[in-house]
DNA sequence: TCCATTCTCTGACTCTAGTCAGAGAAATGC
DNA sequence: GCATTTCTCTGACTAGAGTCAGAGAATGGA
């Protein structure tokens, strides 16, 4: 890796940890100890239960169970039993506590604001698109690519939304039973495979690969959820797809879609993906793309 | 402040610092406790006395005793009295020290490179230029612009850089002694003022301001160090010094300069200054610039 | 019905990261 | 030469942020 790269990122990591370090003890370390602050943050508005509490924040059931005491004792949260689990509690905020939790965003607020504050506007625009740039760089690096089966519930999530996107997007709506829809089995090993992308565990989306025995290989149901786009996610599905086709022996790699996804043909075109003539009788697709893979070395 | 910029340095926060300090405890946070780490990596090299130790880290003096009592034993520095003066004492890092801050410092790079890990080249490049961006703009927030006397030592600190600096940029040299140079008190109220830019406390430009009753405002000796270049700190001297001329009631600014300084010419250009006439005689100015500002409603 | 499991809570610890008050040695000012 | 200041060290604390080993209540499954 180039050393001149990574000396930059130290640079960045040592100037930003401590700017923002230090704006953050100023502006949220005041009274409250940070381990409360964090509890009181991630109850959020509606309660939770104390096991998703201590699940989301990676601690200890005895550590919570004191922190949650002191909050209750200072008046800010109160805890009591599910009605229909009585051994899973459930914190609330009270109203001081939905206050406290307030001046803790304000905080934010000022921190934020402060970073921004000595800049003139010319130089805040350039700060914050540069920001963006970083927080959408690190976010894309954290996304995993795993293959689920297309019945697993992060797969159903993702194709649900995915159908739904279409019926919103296509002008004249999109009706599963007109469409060539691959059954379950042609996107599940042997006869094809099926990707799921998550960040910090929740899918975020999709991609399916058929690769019938006497054809070429073939791209279905690839989507990005709308939180997620512009992280590169979709030149990411196909690569993997890409690697995976060559890995089973394929050397063509085709798909077909709908005028409407204009950024999806956009992605395909710069992918390398050629325009062809229709391969099949999809009444809902209007292009159809393929590419040549380079075989690897070693087929599965 | 828009609202819209403040969400997003807020996200960009909280993305930095639970990536970054994930990491940081992964590749960093391992056998040593971190106070000891920072004291360890302050040191440095050529080892340094506890006090400038204790200053640039805010640290107690009982608490670095300590911390350096536990490294002493560790094997990792030496502790021994000047013998100038043998209340000072002086740490010096022993081969095992040299090593362990070398690995501290590997772990480091491998943390700013597993963040560059999981990108592809094109991202890799975007990322850091971003990178850079932000690290500069949040360190050009943080420089402050002071008046000083000419005298101080950091503004005579910022004079010999600048000449030294002329007498190697200028293909003829430069020689104090031909050039046009006010006196200092032309350049201490109420004749002139002075301006240090310090970052970090340490001075890192300067600028200075000639008010003579009878003629326009004149800038004089702006300077900018080479490490705090790109930080737009030419620019923010420039319009202190418009402003402090205004309020001075003065209606015009100008200053000379040399052709070999490329950048500071296309910074006056762009700051508004037009060229005009040579006003003096300075013989090592091929630039005369003047700029018309804005009288402020209450001069001093 | 009863045994295993799940969930929360309590008590007893540990380790960092400090703070504060003073003691003692060395240097400095007058 | 003596008082004052400077610099470092020691002892005695504190608070935060956890960890670990059970105990006890509720629930679910056979």
């Amino acid at each position: 890796m180039d050393q001149a790269q990574i000396e930059l990122v130290r640079r960045f990591n040592r100037t930003v940890t401590e700017r923002v370090g230090v704006l953050h003890d100023h502006y949220l370390g005041r009274d409250r100890p940070i381990g409360e602050a964090r509890l009181l943050w991630e109850i959020g508005e509606h309660g939770t239960d104390v096991r998703r509490l201590r699940e989301r924040l990676g601690l200890d059931s005895g550590y919570v169970s004191r922190l949650l005491r002191s909050l209750e004792t200072a008046g800010l949260v109160t805890v009591e039993a599910q009605h229909d689990d009585r051994r899973v509690r459930t914190v609330r905020l009270t109203a001081e506590g939905r206050s406290e939790r307030g001046q803790l965003d304000a905080g934010s607020d000022e921190l934020a604001g402060s970073l921004l504050e000595p800049l003139n506007s010319a130089q805040r625009a350039r700060l914050v698109a540069a920001m963006d740039e970083v927080e959408r760089l690190l976010t894309a690096a954290t996304v995993t690519l795993d293959e689920v089966d297309p019945g697993h519930p992060d797969a159903r999530h993702c194709l649900e939304a995915y159908f739904a996107e279409l019926s919103e997007r296509f002008p004249t709506g999109f009706d599963p039973a007109r469409s060539l829809l691959p059954d379950a089995g042609e996107l599940r090993p042997p006869r094809g495979l099926f990707l799921v992308a998550r960040l910090h565990g929740e899918p975020v989306g999709c991609a399916g690969l058929k690769l019938p025995p006497d054809a070429p290989a073939e791209i279905k149901r690839m989507w990005v959820a709308p939180g997620a786009r512009r992280l590169g996610l979709g030149r990411r599905f196909l690569a993997e797809l890409e690697t995976r086709a060559a890995a089973h022996g394929r050397r063509t790699l085709r798909l077909d879609t709908n005028k409407a996804l204009t950024p999806a043909v956009g992605l395909y075109r710069s992918s390398g993906f050629e325009e062809v003539a229709a391969f099949n009788d999809e009444p809902y697709a209007h292009h159809w793309f393929e590419k040549r893979v380079a075989v690897t070395s070693s087929p599965e």
